[in-house]
DNA sequence: GAGAAATCTTTACACCGGAAACATTCCGGC
DNA sequence: GCCGGAATGTTTCCGGTGTAAAGATTTCTC
């Protein structure tokens, strides 16, 4: 890739548009400073003037991760369908979207790799796990023997379905026609205990 | 590290202790090759001659791994308690392996690292998920409209423990009363909608 | 005990992330 | 308009990494 200018105009996010290519084709181990530099055509030494350091670079994928990965969720809502609708296809969208970019979810939930405290990152985290709890706010949770159900609730469906998903992404799980499939998550809401409002 | 003949002897399992050692201390970008064979005494590429290469000594990391958080499941276990009590046991100690050992926890689940394929492997993952299974078993999760609930019921107890271990592991969870400690687990267990018989 | 196989070492190589010194461009204050 | 500092990008160099190849040493097998 050549350019003609001395600077590059907008060279953070084309490192971070072309590191996400590079991951998601290649995998991490393919994911390095001198070739993402060489697909921007830069010099391998270009990207700490915005990142810092690898860490730095990864931070920033791992945060553009969890703002697609969010912005998928909300993308396949149904708009007017009951609340407990709405929180599977959450559901599905989040274990859809760990299969469809399996590299970038890992990358979003290693924290030997990336730094954990980074604001942009903590502010996409925290904006994803978001578009969950809003979700299952408005269905009730409540059990009158358990005074912190309806966080203990969340943590719980977090749990499973992050849960299910990365036993997925890292092949633990055989692909049947009983485990294999999304809808799979769907099946065992009913288990929750949850009044679904239906 | 010293030695006197030219052979190591058993220099297989030697890498793997070091190996195993060395990613608990100081994670999986301290152990290379190089700084693995020059604890144990022996040049970078001896391992070569047991491994193949860097993913096969990690395979075998991640088997043992697996067959040490078995072996801490099972040892936990009290003798005399109740199904469903055995079962919580096993979920804490589920979750404490995975506080005591998160780097070699996240490679037994780092599927780009390892060889999944590997014999070894299979065994000791499928060893380490029996424990949750045969223990289950003893439950009944039976749901007359669903077929498949058996399996069903697994699969989400393993998605559970799977999922709050890791997000406790990679700090997404707030470490406080009600998130932070282990018995979190047990807690929400009463929402499966198993009948547990105690 | 001799030849084959296993085990370990030495050497070399391509690639990597990062530090440092330098080149070029941009931008705000005059 | 220009000028000096701040950004941005390059070149060069360094130590570290995994792996391949060839040679040294030991063990095993017949």
């Amino acid at each position: 890739m050549e350019r003609k200018t001395y600077h590059h105009g907008d060279l953070k996010t084309a490192l971070v548009e072309a590191g996400i290519d590079i991951l998601e084709a290649e995998g991490l181990k393919g994911l390095s400073l001198r070739s993402l530099a060489a697909r921007v055509g830069v010099s391998h030494t270009a990207p700490k003037n915005h990142f810092g350091a690898m860490r730095g670079l990864l931070t920033a994928l791992a945060a553009e991760g969890f703002r697609r990965h969010a912005a998928h969720m909300q993308a396949g809502l149904p708009p007017d369908a009951s609340d407990a609708a709405r929180l599977e296809a959450a559901m599905h969208g989040y274990v859809a979207f760990v299969e469809a970019h399996p590299h970038l979810y890992t990358l979003m939930f290693s924290p030997d790799l990336v730094d954990h405290d980074a604001p942009e990152l903590v502010a996409a985290g925290t904006a994803s796990y978001q578009v969950l709890e809003d979700l299952a706010r408005h269905l009730d949770w409540s059990r009158k023997d358990e005074p912190d159900s309806q966080i203990r609730a969340e943590i719980l469906l977090w749990s499973i379905v992050h849960g299910f998903a990365t036993l997925r992404r890292t092949g633990q799980l055989p692909v049947s026609a009983i485990t294999g499939t999304v809808p799979g998550i769907a099946d065992i809401m009913p288990r929750f205990g949850g009044r679904t409002g239906d």
